[in-house]
DNA sequence: CCTCACATTGACGTAAACGGCAATCTTGTG
DNA sequence: CACAAGATTGCCGTTTACGTCAATGTGAGG
């Protein structure tokens, strides 16, 4: 039985798709696997494909969907109920777009374009803030070390002064 | 026994030494009172003054320490025992400030500010990574929207070429 | 003077976000 | 094929950052 298990490279398969242990992935996104499993129990992680010993395998868009996470963590701070209420609502969105294959309600789905929209909206707003703040941090502490760069020149002539 | 509880304005004084409540202070800072009381004890905030009755009393200083406090922990994320550390740093370097006015020393006193310059360069430093990646989730996010903005488009045009 | 609203400290409680251990299963390597 | 290394689930422990409650003190208004 075999099941791709991608030692080394395997390009024998035209579909290229990748996949990584646990450990890789803990290495590559910088999580720990503790934290990776809880993700997933939270349901901020889909279940992920498994082995045939039912070891977890990564995918490439399962990567992308953590790096998203620790971003919305890290750089914007939400909690992990936050940020699981947003990717459902990313989900839902990317359902939605499976869907417009072969439906044709576009009324609804444009309805649903807004509502994806209001959300990313008001993540832009946040992030704004939080730039703008950020922003204003910098220009004060560059002033601070600009006052002790003009401060230290004073100091130094004091002591050729003072020779 | 007046100790100037600064009711409406007083205006009586010349030194015009503001004080305020915990309960103005939080209002104003967002914090909750038991939040302040918290940062008191875990040495982030300089015991206040008090009252004759033993009630805090905030300065102008205490507001300015707080907004602070909560810039580092809500922009940068840091948690109260990074942000004690770093105050702890500016603290050492108020004190030096003091000391300025009779001391000599002034090889030590650039050291002193070298040292602090450290601490601002590496804040500096998380300020740009952490505003690089807000920056690029921005772009993505309004790249996300544009597309949406033509699938919009798309969609009002098939509704009206169906009628 | 009484009272009711607000402050203080101390103690215990708690939600979030993992860490760590045990028992069991899987797997590549000699 | 034996065996050590690594994965899984279950469960309990821990830290951080406060919330909450109780007992007590304080202070301006009627």
């Amino acid at each position: 039985m075999m099941i791709a298990t991608n030692e080394h490279f395997s390009s024998e398969n035209i579909d290229e798709i990748r996949s990584y242990s646990i450990d890789q992935v803990a290495a590559q996104t910088g999580l720990t696997k503790r934290t990776l499993r809880y993700y997933e129990e939270m349901g901020l992680l889909p279940p992920t494909d498994r082995t045939g010993g039912n070891y977890r395998r990564y995918s490439d868009e399962d990567i992308h969907r953590i790096d998203h996470i620790k971003k919305l963590r890290d750089l914007l701070g939400f909690s992990l109920a936050d940020i699981r209420a947003m990717l459902e609502v990313d989900d839902e969105r990317g359902m939605l777009k499976e869907a417009y294959r072969q439906e044709t309600e576009a009324a609804a789905k444009i309805d649903q374009l807004d509502r994806g929209d209001g959300l990313i909206r008001r993540q832009l707003q946040m992030i704004e803030q939080k730039i703008a703040g950020l922003e204003q941090m910098r220009t004060t502490l560059q002033a601070t070390i600009e006052r002790h760069e003009r401060i230290r020149q004073q100091l130094s002539d004091n002591i050729s002064s003072n020779t």
